[in-house]
DNA sequence: CAGGTCTCCTGCTAGC
DNA sequence: TGCTAGCAGGAGACCT
């Protein structure tokens, strides 16, 4: 089986927010061992963080995988002894075969007696920090950092609220933070506010309560409708090549007219991040008329 | 503290 | 045709 994440018709927007990485998650569930993983190479080791390529290694050898766990865009893998936390950044992508040989961009090859799992980066952008579990996880980088998600119970009106006083920065930055809320990338924003019209400019503070509440609404909604459809750029090759069926309900990433108005979409950068909005249907100032 | 800028890295593309 | 400079982007480090 393959689990891959691939270039699809949006050059450059193929990385994997909370949706591919949930996908990513159920699918290395259900087809890694629970065998004593037997050995490990490493071909680039800066993906490793927090401890030694040689400790990473004698670490993880010999443990077996009990569960996988995910926070926002992070990836848990729970064995009997440690916890390895994985981030795939941009373009990072696990695939697990019976027998492979490692290829271009393969950094990590975890091996069991029935399979290999690499971890392929093109642009190696991707971590992985080591933690025993006695250790507490939950309360040191990176998960420390980690705010809730859109579907949690400290996600509320009041929380936001809360996030959004007195910040002047564009509403587009606040939602691309991962420390106030998390699992929303570059993609899912712009979608997430040009569905509840707001301009991505808007400064953060000046969002109103009401937007805020549909901001949170509209969040479970995208987020929840693309893990139904397996994420936006997802493929698995042991059934064909079918990407997400997420791409597809894309309205405004990547468009190029808007599909309210019909006006040419815009786009322009916003706290350093490719950006696609309506200046005609997403406000700055005004109430969204929803 | 808030927020801006730089860094990491490679593949693609615009421009010559 | 072949080359290169420039760009994209999640999150942390560093600076103001």
């Amino acid at each position: 089986m393959w689990i891959d994440i691939i270039k699809v018709e949006l050059r450059g927007c193929n990385m994997p927010e909370l949706p591919e990485v949930e996908t990513v998650r159920q699918m290395l569930l259900a087809s890694l061992p629970r065998t004593p993983i037997t050995n490990i190479q490493i071909y680039y080791s800066k993906i490793i963080q927090n401890v030694s390529e040689i400790q990473f290694r004698s670490r993880l050898i010999g443990q077996s995988l009990i569960d996988i766990d995910r926070r926002g865009k992070y990836l848990i893998f729970i064995f009997n002894d440690v916890i390895l936390i994985s981030h795939l950044r941009m373009e990072g992508k696990y695939r697990f075969e019976e027998h492979l040989e490692a290829t271009r961009h393969d950094h990590i090859v975890f091996s069991w007696e029935q399979g290999m799992l690499a971890y392929n980066d093109t642009r190696k952008f991707g971590t992985m920090h080591l933690f025993s579990r006695e250790e507490n996880v939950w309360i040191q980088p990176p998960l420390s950092r980690v705010g809730p998600e859109p579907f949690d119970d400290g996600m509320s009106v009041a929380y936001l609220k809360s996030r959004f006083e007195g910040r002047l920065r564009p509403i587009k930055s606040s939602l691309l933070d991962q420390t106030i809320i998390s699992g929303l990338g570059n993609i899912y924003v712009d979608e997430v506010l040009f569905r509840v019209r707001i301009h991505p400019e808007k400064p953060t503070s000046l969002v109103s309560e009401k937007e805020i509440a549909t901001i949170i609404e509209v969040s479970r909604a995208v987020l929840g409708e693309a893990i139904a459809c397996g994420g936006t750029t997802i493929r698995t090759f042991s059934s064909g090549s079918i990407h997400g069926r997420f791409q597809q309900k894309l309205l405004i990433h990547g468009k190029k007219v808007c599909p309210i108005c019909g006006v040419p979409i815009q786009k322009i950068v916003v706290g350093g991040r490719g950006t696609y909005c309506c200046k005609n249907c997403q406000y700055i100032d005004k109430i969204p008329s929803l």
